[in-house]
DNA sequence: GGTTTATGTTCTACGGCAATACAAACCCGA
DNA sequence: TCGGGTTTGTATTGCCGTAGAACATAAACC
């Protein structure tokens, strides 16, 4: 006998089901307005009978609502609109060197509660931060209206993670090393704890404005810049992780072999140029000043921020050139920190690019700024928990049937 | 009512149907042995008479063969063996500076016929040398055995590619531009002639070593060392080929601001330190000369020539590190006339990546040498073809069932 | 108030897979 | 030589999900 690598498994009628359940929910998610089940039947092109047979499903298990219908004045049977189901929610998480945040979203994107705590959490004691993140996710879920289900709960960390481990393995601007969140995390959380690297969940926020709304991007770096520098990839998105989840570390480019040392080993590094520790020490100012006064500097015709700025988009350039001719996608994002210096750094990296980028001249990359949510990791952390259970409705639908209403 | 955007379109039955026969196909196409329909149901997981149905329509298709069984001294009925069909092929086509090749493929992975004829096509006429290369690929289609049947046919070639459009937008090394190779090649092919990136070609032969059948590597960073350095990424066994299908351009990462200017407009791509040109001319040997030649004169002690080497493989390390710090793959294949040199880089190649790459000390980054196959971008092309057709069998079968055998 | 129009529901038909039983082909041992 | 054991391949029945068509419903239009 022949032994043959597991592989896939084959679909049974109820992989139809299950993923029809999932597009019929996606189109809804998906949709401006919401749609009548006829709309839902013509865009999934299947039949008014069977729509409505996955929609009544989804109704029956909340991740549909049947919303009030506006009269619209036009003839015929009045619809039914639909709409993602708002007593679903999940919990998204942050701790970062500036902030801990907490926000809970529910399926139509809307954010049901939130609070970001500003703070320095530079080479923090993971222990006593957790816990006072924990109280906040507490006090949230606390405030939660009832009926409303916790469908799952992330972390953004900035630094490299174990996803499913649930392991933060090194997170240099806290400060920490092995840390192992959802222990530390009091009192526990009635959901699993998954973690997220910051910038692929900020990412998220961009690549979708709620669970499975496409944004206006499909496909485009991201650059989340905080005391260093941190990136995702988006491409049609998707956030792209690496075989290990350790993607995107744009910071840590090589833009120039002989430029400063890194933290991280290596010369060089982007982040040495455009993170928010080096643009302000380039430019002159505290460490605890913002990007908002680096960029009045500017205005202000400082010298020295000026430079600095400079700096930047060069080093940008470098940098980006080299993801752009690697991945090909059309748009950076610049989120964090950069985001406020966008307009700065826009002519010249722009310029840089259709040099650098081989593709260019016959697309020529763009650069936009993120529309800027604080913490966006905790918003992303919510949509990706989110987006799992748009993912497989029928797991979700089959969950929610043991314990009957 | 609402406007909403197509989206996928609903799974129906049939599309569980095809879903299983790609599933049954792919699962033969990736043992080792040729498995029995009873292996199949175990590999799938599902019942023996589902398996023994879809089989049964794959080889009435010729998508699948019953070979011939060999005495296995085990008890019980003996099993029929299953192998990909032998009547199906592919024609795999390549044009590169230094050669053109024409390749055929069964859906076995087993080279039918091949051509390959050397010559210096820098700076050539798109019209004759396409010409020349419509001759070799009649001749062999002239030669296949009969009861062959055409699956499709690709063109690999070293430049961007519009693939959708059917146009060779720029290639540099030939000198060719806005060139449309299906309208040059004579006589025509029968069947549509698909043009792709030769790296992402060549990469696909890493990735899979016959049609479906997953080869060492899943997740790697090719590198094609030709005249330039070409490149693809490979993430799951999967080409990635961005928003546009230019991916892969790892020749033109900077590696030194400051460094040689580049053709593309740039300065100090990688492609200026470790292309072929750039390393001969370093190394003080003719435009000619072979990466064997550079080789042995490493070998016997040459001191420019280990000075290029060397030189090749800090700024390989430099590119490199950046790529995998944005894309976390854990290996590094050098094809082309890199591979030639690989073991001559590694080890300095390795040593930079560890210290440059911020998950090495999680995983340490691998160089290994690609098995050089001349013109792989051929096979790639064949296998490219023959991948579709094990994708979507039921649209193969309903071709085939058009005209009655 | 009848007609038109669009939505939503009900019913039957068809196709695909699961489950089971059964037939076929080989090895083994008496 | 022949029956038991074993594995493979095939036939039959039942379940399930979608397609298609007919029907019911609720509004606007004339």
């Amino acid at each position: 006998m022949t032994t043959i690598r597991p592989g896939a498994s084959v679909a049974r009628q109820a992989s139809l089901r299950s993923g029809n359940l999932a597009l019929v929910l996606r189109t809804v998610c998906a949709a401006g307005e919401p749609p009548s089940r006829a709309d839902v039947a013509a865009a999934t092109g299947t039949t008014r009978a069977t729509a409505a047979r996955l929609v009544d499903d989804l109704v029956a298990g909340g991740l549909l609502d049947e919303v009030e219908q506006a009269p619209s004045g036009r003839r015929g049977r009045p619809a039914t609109p639909l709409a993602p189901g708002a007593r679903v929610v999940a919990l998204g998480l942050q701790a970062d060197a500036g902030l801990l945040a907490a926000r809970v979203l529910d399926l139509r994107g809307r954010v049901v509660a939130e609070r970001v705590e500003p703070g320095d959490l530079r080479a923090s004691d993971p222990g006593p931060t957790l816990a006072r993140l924990g109280d906040l996710a507490a006090a949230l879920l606390g405030e939660l209206p009832g009926g409303a289900r916790l469908a799952g709960a992330g972390l953004a960390l900035p630094g490299i993670v174990d996803v499913e481990g649930g392991l933060l393995l090194r997170a240099p601007n806290l400060g920490w090393s092995d840390v192992r969140p959802a222990a530390l995390l009091t009192p526990p959380l009635p959901v699993e704890l998954v973690l997220g690297n910051e910038a692929d969940l900020a990412a998220r926020t961009v690549a979708e404005t709620a669970p499975a709304r496409p944004g206006p991007h499909r496909d485009f770096v991201y650059l989340s810049g905080q005391i260093g520098v941190g990136g995702a990839t988006v491409m049609g998105g998707r956030v792209v992780s690496g075989s290990s989840g350790w993607a995107g570390e744009v910071g840590h480019v090589c833009v120039d072999p002989d430029g400063p040392a890194c933290r991280c080993g290596s010369t060089g590094c982007l982040e040495q140029y455009a993170g928010r520790d080096a643009l302000l020490a380039a430019a002159g100012l505290p460490r605890d000043a913002g990007p908002r006064e680096l960029a009045r500097r500017v205005a202000d015709g400082d010298r020295a921020a000026r430079a600095a700025v400079e700096r930047a988009a060069w080093a940008l350039g470098v940098a980006l050139a080299g993801v752009l001719n690697v991945l090909d996608v059309p748009t950076v994002v610049l989120g964090g920190s950069l985001g406020e210096l966008a307009d700065l750094v826009r002519p010249r990296l722009e310029e840089d690019l259709a040099r650098r980028v081989l593709s260019a001249r016959w697309r020529r990359p763009r650069v936009v700024a993120a529309a800027g949510a604080p913490a966006a990791g905790a918003t992303g952390a919510a949509l990706r928990a989110l987006d799992a259970v748009v993912a497989e409705p029928a797991r979700w639908l089959a969950a929610a049937e043991s314990p009957p209403p």
